[in-house]
DNA sequence: TTATAAAGCTGATCCATATCAGTCTTTTTT
DNA sequence: AAAAAAGACTGATATGGATCAGCTTTATAA
């Protein structure tokens, strides 16, 4: 029995996008003839926040962030890895513009689906609804835990949180090379990019990463959970 | 054309839920035979975070908060007058507990969908699902724009934001008695009670509001705004 | 109708973290 | 290979708002 709730400021749902499965081969089909296949490079936009909304973006292989903007402060809400959607809030007909931005971290495979089509399986195929369902509700349950850490936890649990993250979600595996500034990470864990610099060092001396630039190993897997949670 | 995105703290999305109009009389008599309709009075738990989802919870008549609690920390994610859902991350079937607390401001007439229903009708109505997709759709941008202006807005602004939400969107009118205590009021805009009445304090000397106790009155929405914009 | 608790309010203090200004280092461009 | 730009880092300073303590007023309960 869990006595009180815990949140973590992760940018990643656990969840595993399975929707494509839901669909037969006509469907599948009907999707692929209705897609194209873009390669972008690291830095260049996925998305633009206030733009009209002509597809689907799903991520194949890469790693981007989502964020939002109002041209000085930027808030990154999600980054994601291969095998995901940016974010289906468009698939919505009300939704006419991306409420968001987005951005490749790393050059990056993008499968861009016609928003018609998209729309168009949703209504004809109950199952593949569904699926959009539990990834809508997956990510708002996910950006709810961030939306709570980032309020009140303290800048030490923030970036604690966001390195068991990228250890565990992003790069699986506990050794990892950042593909992103101090600026970037600061923006993932809702803080300057100073103050990063400032805290990374601080677990670093205290052993509980190992740090060299971009380079970056979890040494102490459970100190850091432990930060995270009382930060 | 819009120069830079504008973010709101509010707490309600201006989406109309629609969904029941997508039901076919048989169908709603079905949704009827397993719903019940429930009073609570003011301050009563509506659902607990954590707890087995067993209905989806839709509010006839009052107000109510949704929020996240950590046992010392508490963040009001949306609050819900009549008509709309508390949510509907629920629908997901990987959503077995309910990722957020609700508790009735005022006495609220509450309807109670047997979630099993609720999932049989979104399987075989896709104009229904649809409408849940909006609603989701809705929820996760409102949501969005929450999150930025409670990252990166200062107090002030954040209070602005509040006071517009409740004029435009909750009592739709520039004069309302407030149902929440200024501790309540603090949850909302992110800031403690002490803040606010020290802020709702200063709008009042500078003539924004006239405040008496509970009830407040906008006198000047345009400066409110800009505060809201710029803070 | 008094007693008790909750909410509202005020002033003083403190601190976490942003901001600024500058240097050093690495990467990118020419 | 040199020049330019971007990023990493450091120390000093500033500050928005939380926290605390106490006092007053308004609800709620006995």
């Amino acid at each position: 029995m869990e006595q009180a709730m815990r949140f973590t400021g992760c940018t990643l749902s656990m969840h595993q996008c399975r929707c494509f499965e839901k669909l037969n081969p006509e469907e599948r089909d009907y999707l692929d003839a209705n897609s194209v296949w873009i390669k972008y490079k690291k830095g260049e936009m996925l998305c633009k926040q206030g733009s009209f909304v002509s597809h689907v973006i799903y991520v194949e292989k890469g790693l981007a962030k989502v964020f939002l903007d109002n041209g000085v402060n930027s808030l990154v809400l999600r980054i994601i890895p291969d095998g995901n959607f940016l974010g289906l809030a468009s698939v919505s007909e009300e939704q006419t513009t991306y409420p968001y931005s987005s951005m490749a971290y790393v050059d990056s495979d993008i499968r861009q689906v016609d928003i018609n089509t998209f729309r168009q399986l949703i209504k004809q195929n109950t199952a593949f609804a569904k699926e959009v369902i539990n990834i809508l509700s997956a990510n708002s349950v996910q950006i709810y835990g961030r939306f709570f850490c980032l309020t009140y936890k303290q800048a030490f649990g923030r970036l604690a949180d966001i390195l068991i993250c990228l250890a565990d979600r992003i790069f699986k595996n506990n050794e990892f090379d950042l593909p992103l500034t101090r600026k970037e990470l600061g923006e993932l864990a809702g803080m300057s990019a100073e103050t990063v610099i400032r805290m990374l060092k601080e677990f670093n001396e205290e052993g509980l990463i190992n740090m060299n630039g971009k380079s970056i190993e979890i040494l102490d897997y459970d100190r850091l959970k432990k930060i995270s949670e009382t930060g």
